[in-house]
Formats: C-alpha cells, sequence, structure tokens
DNA sequence: CGGATTTGACCAGCGC
DNA sequence: GCGCTGGTCAAATCCG
C-alpha cells in the first residue's frame, strides 16, 4: 500500500476501498471470507476531535473491539469489531479514519448478523421519533454509545498526528470527495444521511448496475440533508418499477441490510413510515 | 468479578 | 521463495 503514497493519496484512498468490497477480486482467503462489504463512509464533522459526543452513526449493534492494526499507508490505525450482540455472530466491522480526512470515519462491515437486532423500538423515541434536534441530542447521549465511545477512545489514542501540511489536506479533501462522486454513478450508492446531526454518511455498496443510481444520487442532490438509512432503504425497496438487474441488486442489498443484519428493527420499523419519501423523479 | 479493550504475536494471501 | 501486509488470536490490562 505504500506505493498509493507515491501516487496522489486522494485519488488511491476512496478508489482502493471500492476495489477491496468487490466480491470476486483476487482477495485473500480471509478476505474471502467476508462475501459481503458495505462501506460506510461518515463524515463526522470538524469538531469530532473536541467534541467527543460527535461520533458515527451507531448502527445499534454492540461491538466488541479484537484487534487494531495500523495500516500503511495511513496515519491512522484500523479497528477490528465483533458483533457482540450475539454469541456466535459473524457480523464484523472494520472502523478507520480516512488518511486524507480526519474527519472522515470509514466503516466496512463484512458479513451479516445471524440473529435480530436490538429492539430498539420498545423504546418509545423510535416509535415516535423526536424533531430532529431533540433525537440528535438524546442519540448524542445514549444510542450512539458504542460508536461514540469507539470515536473518542481513537481521538484518545491518536493524537491527531496531523501528518500532513493543512493545505495539502485542505487539497486532498476536496479532491476527495470528487472521486466519491466521479465514482459512485458506476458501481455504488451514494447515500448522505444525516442519521447523526452533522454527520455526512456514504455507503458503498457493490452495484452490478449504473442505472439505478441516478436515483440516489438525485435524491442527495435534491435533498442533500434529509436522508437516512431508513430512508435509503424506503428508496430501495419502495420506489416504482426496478428492471430486473435492480431487483438482483435489491434483492442482494435485502438480503445484506434489513432482515438480518446492518439495519436494526427500528430503521425497518421507520421504513414502512418513511416510505413516503419527498422525491419526485426527474 | 465479568466483560471490554489493548497490544504484541502469529498466520496466510499477495506481489515481486 | 521471500517479504510485506492485513486480519485474527489471545494474554494482559482496564473499567464499571
Amino acid at each position: 500500500m505504500d506505493e498509493n503514497l507515491s501516487s496522489p493519496e486522494h485519488d488511491s484512498e476512496v478508489s482502493k476501498e471500492l476495489i477491496m468490497i468487490r466480491p470476486e477480486t483476487q482477495a485473500s482467503k480471509r478476505r474471502k471470507v467476508a462475501h459481503q462489504k458495505t462501506v460506510v463512509t461518515v463524515k463526522i464533522g470538524p469538531n469530532v476531535g473536541k467534541l467527543k459526543n460527535e461520533g458515527p452513526p451507531s448502527d445499534f449493534w454492540s461491538w466488541r473491539k479484537y484487534g487494531q492494526k495500523p495500516i500503511k499507508g495511513s496515519p491512522y490505525p484500523r479497528g477490528y469489531y465483533r458483533c457482540s450482540t450475539s454469541k456466535g455472530c459473524s457480523a464484523k466491522k472494520q472502523v478507520e479514519r480516512s488518511k486524507t480526512d480526519a474527519s472522515v470515519l470509514i466503516i466496512t462491515y463484512t458479513s451479516s448478523h445471524n440473529h435480530p437486532g436490538p429492539d430498539v423500538t420498545s423504546t418509545t423515541k423510535y416509535q415516535n421519533p423526536p424533531p430532529k434536534e431533540a433525537q440528535m441530542q438524546q442519540d448524542s447521549e445514549d444510542d450512539d454509545h458504542d460508536l461514540k465511545a469507539e470515536v473518542a477512545k481513537e481521538e484518545e489514542q491518536e493524537p491527531e498526528p496531523a501528518p500532513e501540511p493543512e493545505q495539502e489536506q485542505e487539497q486532498e479533501q476536496e479532491q476527495e470527495r470528487k472521486v466519491d462522486v466521479q465514482q459512485e454513478p458506476d458501481h455504488f450508492h451514494y447515500i448522505q444521511s444525516p442519521i447523526r446531526s452533522s454527520q455526512d454518511i456514504v455507503i458503498y455498496q457493490e452495484d452490478p448496475f449504473s442505472s439505478g443510481n441516478h436515483l440516489e444520487k438525485t435524491l442527495l442532490d435534491e435533498h442533500p440533508q434529509s436522508l437516512c438509512y431508513s430512508q435509503l432503504m424506503s428508496m430501495s425497496f419502495s420506489t416504482t418499477p426496478k428492471s430486473e438487474e435492480e431487483e438482483d441488486f435489491y434483492d442482494e442489498l435485502e438480503e445484506l441490510l434489513p432482515t438480518s443484519s446492518y439495519f436494526p428493527s427500528f430503521m425497518r420499523s421507520n421504513l414502512s413510515q418513511l416510505e413516503r419519501i419527498p422525491f419526485v423523479p426527474s
């Protein structure tokens, strides 16, 4: 991975991740085990270093850290987490920070949960979601405790090395964003989610077709701050006529997400509530 | 005291 | 074949 350093980092950073999540690439045996990968890029905001309760979106599972490794070419280590919600659950995730933008967390989910998610719908606040601000406050107080803790700890561990000159970083950030936009239409869904207040979340999911992407992209263009996971899901599952390829993809996505894995019950419940999203295809 | 985290060691795949 | 690297293990440590 050192070779990436010689080339512009902004270019290697995202594309590297995107390449990694392709299941049929020459992955190592261990990587092959992780048949499904979903990369979630979370922008945790510029204050993350100071506001420790700013964290990436909680996925509401309980994760246990089982390893941390410095990643070649990145000043930030990658943390390895395993689902501790249920014994025997093979769900894992990797949390690393973008080497070009410390405010961006890259969370890679691998495998899927083999158990139902925590029943957060039993708590009133998700059955009757409070206004955004209030919800955000509550979230920062409890629900994202796990990821909040992760970030807080990472912040503590990492003395913000700031290995790159500020100007360079700014430049790279800008270019990185470009990379996001450029690559997304080909293979990935690009979702922005305010699940946690000031955070922008981008989910990269392998996308066998390109025609469907305009949907999400258009959504983003029109409502850049109005999407969340559940809305994404509703996008994915309730939007009008799909091509066969799309159906296949959504099947995959469904298999990967709401019924079994990354998206807990409250999101699934919100799914039905939020099926009507303010989106009119152009 | 039990569960979670840390961290060095180990293993296996990949590229040269 | 060898070195590099990512991913995992497991003992030690920490924390509530």
